[in-house]
DNA sequence: CGTGAAATAATACAATA
DNA sequence: TATTGTATTATTTCACG
C-alpha cells in the first residue's frame, strides 16, 4: 500500500485522539469527511492501524499491583509460551525481543496474591524475573509521522 | 469518584474500540447517548481515561527498528532523565519499576543510526541496555474490568 | 438520567477527475 | 483508483424535566 503524506496527518490525528470523528481530521487535514473514513478503513484492513484504545488508568480502577514480567525461554517454548500468555487476564502487552531477555510483559493486577498462579504457570515454558511497576510516566505517547 | 458497573461497562467498550459512537456504547450497556457522553468526559476528568490512541504498526511504516532500553540510574538523576526522555521522537512508553533496573524505555526508529545519539544521551543518567524488538505479539490488550 | 429539537456527522452511492 | 458531492440516516449537543 502506497501512503502519501494525507494518510500521515491522519495517523497523527488519531494518535493523539481516537475519537475525532472523520468530519474534524478532514477540516485539519484538508479532506472531506468520506475520504478520512475510507483512508482508515484501508488502513485497517492493511493492518497499519491495529486497534483503537482507551489508554486507562488502572492504578485508579483498584488495579494497584503493576508488573513487568521478562522471560528467557528455549525457543521450542515459545509458541506455547504466547498461547498461554494470550488467554491471560491482566496481560496488556508482549514485547519478543533479542538479548538476555526473551519477552517482556505488561501486566495489571488487583493484589499480588493473584501473581502466584500467573508466575507457577509462565515458569513452565521459561526463568522470569518480575519487576513491580512503580509508575507509568509516558504512556502510549504518539509518533511523529 | 465512585465508579458503577456502567462505567466498567463503558470502559470495556472502549478499550475494545474507541471509536464506537456514543449511541453504541449506550445501546450495548442499556444508557442514552448522553449519559455516556458524560460519562466517559467525567472519567477523562478525573484521569481515568487518560487518552484514546490508534495503536499503529510502526514496523509497515519504516519503522524497522524498535528497541526495548532499560535504564539503571541514581534517583537523584531521575528527574532529569524524565525530562530528556520525555522529549525524544519515537520513545512511546516509560515504565519505572523497581528490581534490577529502574526504567523500561519502548521506542521506535527508522534506522539503527538514530539509536547513537538517544543512547549517548541516556547514558549520562545511568547504565543502559538495550533490547531489538523482533515482535509485539500482543499490543494494547484490554482488560476485562 | 431521560427526552426532544437543532446542529453536526456518518454513510452510501452516483458522478467525476 | 481515489476523491467529491449529495441525499439519507445517525449521532451529538444542549436545554429542560
Amino acid at each position: 500500500m502506497q501512503l502519501d503524506q494525507l494518510h500521515y496527518a491522519i495517523l497523527n490525528e488519531l494518535q493523539l485522539n481516537a475519537r475525532m470523528s472523520n468530519a474534524e481530521i478532514g477540516r485539519r487535514i484538508g479532506l472531506t469527511a468520506p475520504a478520512v473514513a475510507e483512508r482508515i478503513k484501508k488502513m485497517q484492513e492493511e493492518g497499519i492501524i491495529k486497534s483503537f484504545t482507551a489508554a486507562v488508568e488502572f492504578s485508579k480502577l483498584d488495579y494497584l499491583q503493576r508488573v513487568m514480567i521478562a522471560i528467557k525461554l528455549p525457543p521450542d517454548n515459545i509458541p506455547g509460551f504466547l498461547k498461554e500468555a494470550e488467554k491471560t487476564e491482566g496481560i496488556t502487552k508482549i514485547v519478543h525481543t533479542t538479548g538476555e531477555y526473551c519477552f517482556f510483559i505488561d501486566m495489571v493486577l488487583k493484589s499480588t496474591e493473584e501473581l502466584v498462579p500467573v508466575l507457577n504457570k509462565l515458569r513452565k515454558f521459561g526463568e522470569t524475573t518480575t519487576f513491580s511497576i512503580l509508575a507509568v510516566p509516558v504512556d502510549s505517547k504518539a509518533v511523529r509521522l
